[in-house]
DNA sequence: GATGAATGAGGATTCATTCAT
DNA sequence: AATGAATGAATCCTCATTCAT
């Protein structure tokens, strides 16, 4: 940020291009040669960083996936009754600056690795239930039974999640960079009409 | 499923069995060695059946696309005016057949792969494409602008396979298998009563 | 020979792919699945007619030189006192037929391989010996001491069997395909009159 | 040579080794695993000094080929007038310690791989056309035509390098090393004997 | 911190060979 | 006599990791 920016240390470059890598190619898909040879370092001083690949790996998911949900508690926290609407622009902004995180959830979710068992239980499902709450407390969305407000919920993650995770699939289908500003944006502005809808407000007030 | 059924001929066992590994490991955590000993199998005998490991993938991935995309091509057909409904119901079921694969092509699609391309451009475009006209045709849907039918397909496309592919997730977040079949029954009536709100429907008529 | 030459039994045909693969690629750089796929059979119906891929390797060999050594004990025996002017043609002629021969005996002579014991004590040293009695005969070698005639023997040999066996190379360096009827009839002459040379003959005679 | 000469590189250690492993076996008859074993190294070391078994072949026949052709070089360069007796010498010597090396260019020879068009463009044309100029400058070979320079010159090459490519059958046939000094000092002196008998000089001179 | 060299384990694939059909 | 399928042993090579420098 500052006119002349300190190079990164070496440990943040690491962490950089391992995130990049994990989210392109998965865990057993990415060599640690390849990391090393990214930073422009030799495979064993990437050992100097972090005691093995494994823990390389956990500390990236930990790195992307700590803010993404201090994020989400600070903005819950602050205004606990709202529509949801706030939520998604936040959650939106935040991911279009760590985009390759979603991928990296992603690839955890859909092989059901040793790691996703922790990323379930210790941070999505206490976001989960804050969001249950949420939903009950809001009569907004009377129109749904409390026995869907789970898959209420998941929607709402494939939604949002699926946007970026999906960013290579969907740009080769569209034609377009699904991931440039303009394009996030618009998906934004389109998740919040649905939400709308979804949960049937009639009068979405000052919005 | 007749009485005596023949045992499966050993090139569909291997098929199988990579199809189960592939969608849990990825192509690169996939040993071949561990494909041929679920099928009871020396790795060498693999060989006789597909010339590699990349083969082996290819046509995992083309025996579970193709039949999907078949049956969605047939019901389009079948009822052009659909507002979705059916093709819901259609998909899930199929789906629930081959629970694997939508993890196999999340697997493709977060990686942007080689076979993404094709996956995205042979297969997938003219789905959508077709979807865009069912869309175009349907004054339904009027209440959206056209420009965010692509969106509104995309949403579709995430809510369907993410619910399969994002399946160990989920069923560690909720404490319950989300692919029985009572929990996919329930997502499908999710997925149709969301539909029509979605698509603003004032009387869905009898559905 | 016929008119219409009945097509040769498989395991000449098998025999006749070996000896070029083998002549090539020597033993070791050469797979049974490819002298099969040359002949159009499967690898296994190869084991009808030979027990191992060793066997066919000397079968190929010993088919090739057998009928070599025969021709020169018979040249030298019909005339005893010639002075290797009808060896050299006869020799370059029965090699033009079977022109990858002196490859495989380099192959062998090379690497040093067990065949070659065999090759060296039981067909080329009675040979070897032949040629030394003639040349103990013959009162115009009189310019080389008896302890050279070893060295002329191999020198002879080089020059007949290199021409064949270094082919591959020869051609590339000189532009022109050295076993062709041409140049094999010019190298022919060559030696005659080198051979009339080095032995020092002042009159060649009726030759 | 020193008194206490410091262990040789590895590098140059796995090349020692595979220098005599491929001339004796050849590059498919060679593992990895042997050169290695050779040098007292794990397989995979080898891969820290060289990127593949054909990228030390390679290095081999380079490290062997191109000092060879820089002492024949200089030797032709240093006196453009000889008659070949001083380069026979040369040749002999420089071969004696690197008595592996006309095995593996054999090795090449006879097969016509790949390695053997560079070999005979860029290395062995230039020599050989050096040497034909020498030819033709050169009034004593008046008996040869011109168009026979070539076929000396070739027969000149299977003299020499076949002396050491075919040592283990003519060491076979002959019952001794062919290759021991003494019967290295013997073969040179027969070839520049027979270089002079058949360059047709009628005075030796001081040989 | 960085690196070159070393290594055991494993990874895909090839190979010669066998056997039931 | 031919073949598809099976296999144990090798083959080349990659990988994560260690260690001396």
């Amino acid at each position: 940020m500052t006119a002349a920016s300190p190079p990164a240390p070496t440990r943040d470059r690491i962490l950089d291009a391992a995130e990049i890598l994990f989210a392109e190619r998965g865990l057993a898909g990415t060599a640690v040669r390849d990391i090393a040879s990214e930073v422009g370092l030799n495979p064993a001083s990437l050992y100097n960083h972090f005691p093995s690949k494994l823990a390389l790996y956990e500390a990236v998911l930990e790195r992307g996936v700590r803010p993404l949900l201090e994020v989400l508690h600070d903005t819950t926290a602050a205004d606990p009754l709202q529509d949801g609407d706030r939520i998604i622009e936040v959650l939106m902004d935040h991911l279009e600056r760590t985009p390759h995180l979603p991928r990296l959830i992603y690839q955890e979710a859909v092989t059901g690795g040793e790691h996703l068992v922790r990323l379930a239980r210790v941070w999505i499902k206490p976001l989960v239930n804050e969001a249950l709450s949420v939903l009950k407390r809001n009569p907004n969305s009377g129109e749904w039974a409390e026995a869907e407000y789970p898959l209420l919920i998941s929607a709402w993650l494939h939604l949002i999640f699926g946007h970026f995770a999906m960013a290579p699939l969907l740009s080769e289908v569209f034609d377009e960079d699904t991931l440039s500003h303009e394009n996030l944006a618009r998906q934004t502005q389109f998740l919040r009409k649905l939400t709308l809808r979804v949960l049937g407000v009639s009068n979405p007030g000052p919005q």
